[in-house]
DNA sequence: TATACTTACTTACATAAAGTAACTTTATTA
DNA sequence: TAATAAAGTTACTTTATGTAAGTAAGTATA
């Protein structure tokens, strides 16, 4: 690959992780298994989206699902070893937001307290 | 930072090289300082993409941009230390597309013969 | 038994972001 | 003089995201 082009699987790679949310739902999963609505809490993503992200996911074979049929039924996400492949990708990113990453100003916590 | 939430610079970190083409574009000005026009011409982006993402990521000090006031005035645009901090990321991104990544199926090569 | 609650989604709709194409400005070359 | 180039900008269309409400199957509660 020379200067003027990108390498077609660093990018397909790339349009695979930096879509909106399959990071952290990937940085989520590589914490363990987790079911449905605990992702949901923890990212503070919308069903309708986490649900869309993970069948794209389980479609790149990064995600697994996993139905286990107990009353109730259990749903649990897991990453492939294609998607635990990925943690070396995060550690780094992960030394870099603590190294450079700054939060913006916050809001103030409580708004009805002046 | 426990597993019912995402630490919030990691998050905003994510943001920030996963936001659609700032990955790329990063990847590009890893290779050294570009201009405008190449960098359109090397990931395919429109000019009125690229004129947004790359004032982001001056905005989040990962690019920067110098004039060199010569005629014809040039542009170039490079990383700063920010920037290139993020070099460990993108190479560990790189062994895992290599190592797990395949490219769909191309259509073909040439249309017009078939 | 009726009501409410939970999980894992789906549907419908509004808004934001991305993509496309044409245009601008300043200067340069054929 | 016309055409080309760099570095964008403007106007418009399409796609993606966000929000809210709804659903089905089962569980617990009054």
């Amino acid at each position: 690959m020379n200067q003027n082009s990108v390498c077609p699987r660093f990018e397909k790679g790339m349009r695979i992780v930096s879509k909106r949310w399959a990071g952290l739902i990937i940085h989520q999963l590589l914490k363990g298994p987790q079911r449905f609505c605990a992702i949901e809490t923890a990212l503070q993503i919308s069903g309708r989206l986490l649900s869309e992200r993970l069948k794209d996911l389980e479609h790149e074979g990064v995600v697994k699902r996993d139905v286990y049929p107990e009353t109730p039924v259990r749903i649990e996400y897991s990453l492939t070893d294609k998607g635990r492949a990925l943690a070396p990708v995060f550690r780094e990113l992960e030394k870099w937001t603590s190294a450079w990453v700054e939060l913006d100003e916050e809001p103030a916590a409580d708004p009805l307290t002046p």
